[in-house]
DNA sequence: ATATTTTTGATAGGACCTGTAATAATTAGG
DNA sequence: CCTAATTATTACAGGTCCTATCAAAAATAT
């Protein structure tokens, strides 16, 4: 059934919330800022703020020596308790593996990383991901009580916390992401790219933007969807997977970087104005705005946010992009570099984590 | 900002909204009912409701005669009060300008159109709209100030009440679909294709799925999304032209039909065995399969409707679709004709109106 | 006619919200 | 150093909403 206002108490869930997400951006507020950030009454704040202090999800920031002093009496000060627990997001890659410890606000806290190789077996993979996990958390001096929630990234389909298919690591295939042996926190998984896309729509380029086309540029192409603020995954966890259609030429796409010797040579050749690197990368634009420009005219998105090795290229690659899709499509789009780096999988997955905390914590629905 | 409890009164409208769904559904239902449905105390339930009946939004019933007795004292029996109010949904087509009239359950009152011709001016066009809407309204004995919200459907990229691109009908560039000279009433528009896809969503087989896409299919090819249960736009109301991808064929795929003799005669043909017609309809297929396939990969959706006027074909078309779609898809997806006649987009239109009055009626957040 | 069943009406108790008035803790200025 | 102005805190009154419980009302079954 839907939501009915049965307990008064709801309401003290949702201003709970409100004033949760207040002091979620900020800093530290007063009790008057508060009140206008929410309007809510001051009565009504005071209550609130009192029982979130009862638990231990915000505290009271005691008076800096070098604080701007104004006229009247002096308000206390609040802030979120970020320590009040914490989260890790692991990225599973081909070659690495990559923890990031983040307390409530997404601060990380810690950051460690092991080498696998595609040749790893799936069991190793999956072992070293728990190894890492644990290195981190002690390393940052957090007990297994602290951790609320893990979020995990796997490349290829990812659904119900399982791999259902990966063609860029077949031997993961099947594999179970739940992490057993790491007492009862809560998992929760997703593709590789999609998590990414996350992160951009918390953290990058993609702040502002509820429709989010996130594509994966390097020796691989794939997609991530963000549609009304949301992650769409699809009924299979498969969305985004233009790239499995062979006319799109996908698959083919990075060789011609390979043929030509290197996309490092590409890169620096094109720097000097060399005609045939600049070929290279146009003809790879056009390979990309092949499947790019489908999606786009399928969804018409607000923006769409170029990731991956190739991000890095930026005008270089965005240029022609750009001019290959406006000849597609029916309103220009936005095209913007990703503005994180290679750790925005695991920073997703950090994301993907604090919403499985959030929805617990404030959620009301 | 946010949704904050901010006002007791909050509660009531949850429940007020809680009661009133209940009662959409369900032709009548007693108190206990109610307590029963949305698990509210029966002493909130007696007050909603008495609420509601002095909002005209509620009535309740006489017993019937030939009602079947039970032991105990009988229960007053209530019903949402359908006649509350009223909308128009109309479909401003190419051939034909279609008006629907329904009470606030969605019960079609009246319906009644007129024929225009693809040439027919801007201003006449919207005249007819005009004059059916004042016809219909008549003919159903209602007045201006029944009359809560009035749906539009046009063809073409529609954003913001207006026509920002029409391909079918280029007089239709720019034209203003808030049909000024009706009073006051609300008046919301949206894409032919569109909004057929809300009803496929609201009547026809869509009915219990959330991703949803629909693809008309007739002299022209279009398609409409439906994502998280809600209709995808895009920024500038452009989501779903796939087809204005000349890679994709979709301009040139009925010509296939024209150049064997008509669909008409296709469609015979094939009934019989007709090799050649066969041929005809799997290459159409193709075409089709080529636009679907893309989208379908990019949004692995729950299901696939095809509407229009082929899907009257039904098996002859949709087995070659689906044969076609397996073989580029990751997971197959279930195709199935639409169930609604060609009135699909008018009635679209009447759940857009419908929308927007329950947005109002029973709109909390 | 009496018992049983079900609905209805009325009352009490508690949680929540808002707004106002009194009180406390500062700074600015004479 | 003292007073006025300013801002924050505390306490209280008034109102809406919810739930739970119990007696009264209206029907059927025996």
């Amino acid at each position: 059934m839907s939501l009915t206002g049965q307990d008064p108490a709801l309401l003290r869930r949702l201003n709970a919330a409100a004033v949760l997400r207040a002091l979620y951006g900020a800093d530290e507020l007063t009790l008057t800022h508060l009140v206008r950030a929410t309007s809510i009454s001051r009565s009504t704040i005071e209550d609130v703020v009192a029982g979130l202090i009862d638990e231990g999800l915000v505290e009271e920031a005691l008076p800096a020596a070098d604080a701007p002093r104004s006229v009247g009496r002096p308000a206390r000060r609040f802030r979120f308790r970020a320590t009040a627990g914490h989260v890790v997001g692991v990225d599973i890659g081909p070659h690495k593996v990559l923890a990031i410890t983040a307390d409530l606000t997404g601060n990380i806290v810690d950051s460690r990383r092991t080498t696998v190789t595609p040749e790893t077996p799936r069991d190793e993979r999956l072992a070293a991901a728990r190894t890492v996990i644990k290195r981190s958390l002690r390393s940052a001096g957090l007990g297994a009580s602290d951790l609320r929630a893990i979020g995990v990234a796997a490349s290829g389909v990812v659904d119900k916390g399982r791999v259902v298919m990966s063609s860029r690591l077949p031997d993961m295939t099947g594999a179970d992401l739940s992490l057993a042996g790491l007492g009862d926190t809560p998992v929760v998984a997703g593709n590789d790219t999609k998590l990414a896309t996350l992160a951009e729509h918390w953290q990058g380029v993609a702040r502002d933007s509820a429709d989010v086309v996130y594509v994966h540029a390097g020796r691989s192409i794939s997609v991530g969807l963000l549609l009304g603020g949301r992650l769409h995954a699809g009924r299979h966890g498969a969305a985004g997977e233009i790239g499995v259609m062979h006319s799109v030429g996908w698959y083919e796409a990075f060789d011609r970087f390979q043929q030509y010797g290197g996309a490092e040579a590409v890169l620096t050749d094109a720097r000097v104005g060399s005609d045939q690197a600049l070929a290279t990368i146009d003809a790879f634009a056009t390979d990309l705005a092949r499947g790019v420009g489908a999606v786009a005219l399928t969804l018409d998105p607000d923006l769409v946010v170029l990731g991956g090795g190739l991000s890095a290229w930026g005008s270089v690659l965005i240029e022609p992009l750009q001019r290959e899709l406006s000849g597609l499509l029916l309103f220009p789009v936005r095209v913007e570099p990703s503005t994180l780096g290679a750790d925005s999988v695991a920073l997703g997955a950090v994301r993907l984590a604090l919403n499985h905390v959030e929805d617990e914590l404030f959620g009301v629905s």
